[in-house]
DNA sequence: TAATATTTTTAGGTATGCCTAAAATATTTT
DNA sequence: AAAATATTTTAGGCATACCTAAAAATATTA
């Protein structure tokens, strides 16, 4: 049984492993988690002593097995939440996180598992990331971007990578909002931007907008 | 923002309340909670300066308005979780309370009230308890039991009285399970042992038994 | 490679929420 | 009403999980 606290940092290491292979330094651990270097140092040690990790003073934390499936099994939960929030009780993807973070917490196996199959085995959340099965397996899909897709085909529009005020309130004035279908109809050679059909309009949009929004294929 | 042990000191004061119109004492608190009465002590004192409770030394505990609000609201998020559990995740009446126990502390207040409009605003939670409403109005309904029926009235099995193993067993060999519809057929006048009709079974179960058992009128 | 800068750890402190044991207060019994 | 008993509070400790500031180790730069 795991504290709150230990789970977040075992789930916060996983996330930054996910960039680099190197150990996970103290500071990324503490900036990720809104905390300070000496706080993480302590659950280091505290998680290391319980074979969640490898441990080495200076040289950052690496999840054992046991550590990354523990990781997987939280995110899990989390993903899983989030559909749930989304499909079954009307939330916006943008609305979900916080309560997600409060959900993966509880503890109950057969939970997750009623709520996996009471949803239909949904392979990825909201935000089009995948959602790891009972055992801890999970299907990395490289995320899609919208500049990816090809001339005559359509995405649905889950996710932005910049998340700036700037770019959602561009996105709000184009009427471009979450879950909604966007058709590829014509990349401009000069400067790569894309003409794209939205539900009853079409406009035009910059390579730089169009490798912000997150899609998946249709 | 309360922590899990403040909200549920709050909960068992107010249950512990019902019984008695007094204060509720530190000692009942701590059976309670299976805490020791020193650390009850020290929580009154906190939360008698939030103003949840009135706190007067050596004479127990009383909810004050705020404090009254914030209980029914635990107990609302409490009881729609264990509605959730058993119509949507198909958990058995016995197994819902540890996770709701957790499930209940969860904060978003548009959670709970999406959650009780998915659910379609049931009014009782799977045991036969009044579900309060997002104001905090709660109805109590004195509870049912089955030797309150009347001769030719039909009452859902929700809830024992005394859960002690020889009674559950009792009811186990005889078929009887929660959730299954009882049909009162006849009282025997000599000593009131009542005739019922199950799903497809007649039996006769003595006075004591039936009012061992919580039942809700179809 | 020596000096400097950065990162990480250690040392020591705080608040929460629990504990045991002793002291204070309330209640019951004689 | 005094003595005995039960309850509650206080006092002092412990573990968790945070913190700041100083020391130690590592990384960078001249």
């Amino acid at each position: 049984m795991l504290t709150f606290s230990e789970e977040n940092h075992i789930k916060s290491i996983f996330h930054l492993s996910v960039i680099s292979e190197e150990g996970v330094s103290t500071n990324s651990i503490a900036d990720n988690l809104n905390t300070k270097a000496s706080s993480v140092t302590e659950m280091l040690k505290k998680l290391s002593e319980k074979r969640l990790i490898v441990y080495k003073k200076y040289h950052g934390a690496q999840l054992t097995e046991l550590g990354r499936k523990t990781a997987l099994n939280i995110i899990r939960k989390h993903r899983l939440w989030e559909v749930f929030l989304v499909e079954k009780l009307n939330f916006k993807w943008d609305e979900v996180h916080d309560i997600a973070e409060q959900l993966e917490h509880i503890q109950s196996e057969k939970l997750t598992n009623q709520l996996d199959e009471f949803l239909d085995f949904p392979t990825q959340d909201p935000h089009g990331d995948p959602i790891p099965n009972p055992a801890g397996f999970i299907k990395f899909t490289p995320k899609l971007k919208l500049s990816d897709l090809n001339i005559g085909e359509t995405g649905k529009f889950i996710g932005v990578k910049d998340s700036s005020s700037t770019f959602l309130k561009y996105l709000d004035k184009r009427k471009i909002s979450l879950g909604c279908n966007i058709k590829v109809l014509y990349r401009e050679d000069f400067d790569q931007s894309l003409h794209i059909g939205l539900d009853d309009t079409n406009l035009t949009i910059s390579i730089k907008s169009a490798s912000n929004l997150y899609i998946t294929k249709i």
